[in-house]
DNA sequence: AAATAAAGCGGAAACGTTTGCGATTTTCAA
DNA sequence: TTGAAAATCGCAAACGTTTCCGCTTTATTT
């Protein structure tokens, strides 16, 4: 259990351990020929750089912490693949922190971060009140989120362009010759505030009336837009598309509208807003909206690093462009 | 960015660094009236201890290496949710390693952790092969592997009783009336070997003749089964129920039942292994043998800080019970 | 050939903590 | 009151690196 350090390597190869230490570090102060003789001694003898010890020294840990509401969320999950392998390739490795559901757990996670010496925080807020909740940490590290919840303040990010992603949708489903179209779920996030700002503008370009069936304590999961929908579907139908504020709630919508008998897309078209991979499932096949989930992932670590590396100050919003991703869910009206 | 040290809180109370280190380390080596003293001071001054420095002198780093093809898949990310939260309980962090697709890529990330100098590794194995390819550090780290795919190594792990599964789920198909049922999928893995045995185990007990439908090179996920089902749908159906070896698999099933208008369950029943969260969605409702996913994280760090904690030496082998899962893809042939 | 520059290497400090050991003080029983 | 034991605290080493500084040796220039 005892591995093999610098000074074993030194002692064995005549050389003081500082000429080891340059010989793997690709300095070039020092010989071509002892290097590569140190280097081969060194997997000879089976030796690792201590990231610990180095981190003592160089004040630099090469941990990134990732801070998620829970990882088994499709959504989250897909970021950390593509995070951890993009963070990876540049050196550094990630720290997994669950910090759902509730703010004091997230705060502990962020102080833990702190404590692990991480050299940076990528985030996924579990509430707009995370702000404030970390505030007192995240300047003291540099700090970037995925998905705005805090549009005015000074904190960078990486977010999709909810309002317009919200608008290329109603755009379709009015070019499908929808004229009713009902916009379903949350609203009262940042996020969901300005997916349904998209909805509305997208509404009064093309002539329509924005229509909202909303709760703000709805939930983004199945069971929350399942239990919304039972209420809707209570009374008469009026609409012939429900614009979904998320793929969750989007399939809530859908074994809603199974148990009452309404046909998607038959009576009623669907959209959704994420592109969850639950989406692409055979028998659901839900039209969404997608968020780039890699290209996210990939530019918060970007970010992330030109702040760690440059030492970046001041705060940068990324916005990416969402795309609409046409499957089942949506009829054509012309075509009938 | 310049964080207060254990020094700094030791001018400003007076004492030594011992001192400060003893007082909040909860040693009884101090008086209380001085340890309060400091302990206050510490959250005045803003003090948060530097794990990088106290694992350089306790050689314990409190992290866990949580190596897994990729984070992005269902099943692994439920377990990575519940491990992380169990670690942290327990004083732990993890260190979330994609392992996928390649060997090489396995290696390097093991080797990688080993260089961070984590306490202990947790793994799920991408194949067979894992073993061999790891072992030269595994050795020198404890190690758990979640799922066997090596039951004659001496290596501790915790799986499911996979080949009991497979039993309990064929046998259900048999209580509904089945009786001829085809298993379709994966072979070639240890886990899909066991799964096999336990259906043949069934269908000798039941005086079923077991019938085989799998190619060695289909992959678990919905494209592999979609496609190994489409030659399966090609020739005549002489079954009345398909057991897949998991629930990706199964999915692909349904898929390519659906485009050749094999009605599921009316014409055809079918039952997954795995139980991921897919299988729950609204159109889906997948019959399957559930994997205990949380309590196979839990035990596992469990193994694992016990190696760790009490330098247990030797393996054990944790094997949990399935259960059934029943939703509506399986047909009760009495009924009707 | 002499002077200068460059290259190669060793010595030693530093990073922030824990902990064994010894020194000092306090406590308490005889 | 006295001695010993117990409690409290400081000193200093140690963990394994990186890197600055300086010394020696070699290469380059005039």
């Amino acid at each position: 259990m005892k591995s093999v350090t610098l000074k074993d390597v030194a002692k064995a190869a005549g050389v003081s351990y500082a000429t080891v230490s340059r010989a793997l570090s690709g300095s070039h102060q020092i010989g071509s020929d002892t290097r590569e003789r140190i280097i081969k001694l060194c997997d000879e003898m089976g030796y690792t750089t201590n990231y610990v010890a180095r981190s003592m020294v160089t004040k630099r840990t090469g941990l990134i912490g990732f801070v998620v509401p829970s990882i088994d969320n499709q959504f989250m999950s897909e970021l950390a693949y593509y995070a951890e392998m993009s963070a990876r390739n540049h050196g550094y490795n990630i720290m997994l922190c669950n910090s759902g559901p509730d703010l004091k757990q997230e705060k502990t996670v962020v102080k833990l971060l702190l404590s692990r010496q991480v050299d940076g925080i990528l985030i996924v807020p579990q509430s707009p009140k995370t702000y404030e909740n970390i505030r007192a940490y995240t300047d003291q590290v540099p700090t970037v989120y995925i998905s705005e919840s805090l549009r005015d303040q000074p904190q960078s990010y990486v977010t999709v362009d909810n309002s317009r992603g919200a608008y290329i949708g109603t755009k379709y489903l009015h070019e499908l010759g929808h004229r009713d179209i009902l916009y379903f779920g949350r609203r009262h996030t940042t996020t969901h505030q300005l997916r349904a700002e998209g909805y509305i503008r997208a509404c009064q370009e093309l002539g329509l009336t924005p229509r909202f069936f909303n709760s703000e304590f709805t939930r983004s999961s199945i069971m929350g837009g399942y239990q919304l929908a039972k209420e809707l579907f209570a009374k008469p139908i009026d609409y012939t598309a429900i614009f979904a504020s998320t793929d969750s709630n989007a399939l809530g919508v859908l074994k809603a509208a199974d148990d009452a008998h309404i046909s998607i897309p038959g009576q009623l078209s669907l959209i959704g807003f994420d592109n969850i991979s639950s989406t692409a499932l055979p028998r659901i096949e839900l039209t969404t909206v997608e968020q780039p989930k890699r290209d996210m992932a990939v530019q918060a670590v970007d970010m992330l690093r030109d702040k760690i590396e440059n030492g970046t100050q001041g705060y940068v919003h990324q916005i990416l462009m969402p795309t609409l991703i046409k499957r089942s869910t949506c009829r054509d009206l012309h075509a009938s």
